[in-house]
DNA sequence: AAAATAATGTTGACACTGTAAACATCTCCC
DNA sequence: GGGAGATGTTTACAGTGTCAACATTATTTT
């Protein structure tokens, strides 16, 4: 008769794996992606500094985690809003865009750690490229079904969806990392500049 | 008689701060930015792993430099590129896109120093922004022209400006960081994908 | 229930990193 | 020639990623 174990509660300390990550993720909100260190991340899960390596092979495969931590969460919102939207097919198409930047913004170090400065030998190297991200994917049905309904013109729906993540990866990157200065741009002027770079996007894909 | 000093030799070593960085700049493109260390730049120098703070202040500072020197190779190649070009005003909007993403596919190591993930007290907080990069301003210089003969649409021409540099620096940052993989795209295809996400963006600009 | 085994956490070690201080040397100008 | 300042070296220290040896706890097997 196995006892049903608690869902959170494994072995000493008690999936040390999610606190680690959530301590990861806290780490490089304050400090910086570059500045995040395995050692630092040990302690403040209140645990030795080779605890981690239970969990992870490397500090790569921690960085791996927050990625893929980072596409579901990203995919669940985008489907969300997609969902709560009584719009047509060309909304849909806007919202992947306009979410995408907002999980960007909202979530900035699990953007960073997703799209951030990868070398050839980092975490996944295969692991999330467009055709296997299911929001990508998720860009490229809409668009084809907008091409279909006469919304958007003919063209390979992969190059389209390819453009429209260049530059809402472009924004988002570029604010991310403080390249878009704040000075002089109050918020509500920054969410308009937002609304206009995507739908100049936009504007360029129409029939 | 001060005897007259070569140019490229000065001192001890002979230009270390010169060799230092084209020592950086050649370590980044083997071993990616991450993996760039002051000791091991001079090492390949040929000297004291404390030298190169005889001629930078920390390690940002020397990143600082390959960033400040890779600013200056792109405005003088978009510049040289323009200037060889007989088209009209429109043609020189699009050459600024086009140049900006071949300098970034040329000089990946550079453009990843210039516009990599930035911490928050990382080099040049304030060195660089759109408003002190001249290449940006050059950019911006094109819309307003092209606007006023009527090749481009009305607008503020400043989140024009930004729209353009958020999808090169976009599609430039996928390319670099390899998440868009080269697996069944020749060399041909992607120049071709490269022309028609610029293209995208500049039909959404006309009027 | 007791013993064996696997999962998890700790300690100690190593090579490497950035950076500072103390020291050494070279070049230049007077 | 000699002092001054620029440039390079040595030594040192704290922090890092990672591994191996060890300790402890949970789970499974007997």
């Amino acid at each position: 008769m196995t006892k049903p174990k608690k869902p959170d509660q494994t072995y000493h300390h008690g999936d040390l794996r999610r606190v680690l990550i959530d301590t990861a993720v806290e780490i490089i909100s304050e400090q910086g992606a570059n500045d995040l260190s395995l050692r630092k991340t040990a302690k403040r899960a209140g645990v030795s500094h080779a605890a981690p390596y239970r969990h992870f092979k490397d500090k790569n495969a921690i960085l791996s985690a927050v990625a893929k931590e980072g596409f579901e969460m990203m995919l669940k919102i985008t489907e969300e809003r997609i969902t709560r939207n009584q719009g047509n097919e060309l909304d849909h198409f806007a919202i992947c865009g306009l979410s995408y930047i907002d999980f960007a913004l909202t979530y900035p170090s699990h953007y960073r750690v997703m799209f951030g400065t990868r070398s050839d030998d980092s975490y996944f190297s295969d692991e999330f490229t467009p055709e296997s991200i299911p929001v990508f994917q998720l860009l490229r049905d809409k668009i084809v079904i907008c091409q279909q309904k006469g919304l958007l013109k003919s063209g390979d729906p992969w190059e389209m969806a390819l453009a429209a993540w260049s530059i809402v990866h472009g924004f988002a990157m570029l604010r991310i990392d403080h390249h878009i200065q704040d000075q002089g741009m109050d918020e509500k002027k920054l969410r308009e500049l937002q609304r206009t770079v995507v739908l100049t996007l936009y504007s360029g894909l129409r029939p």
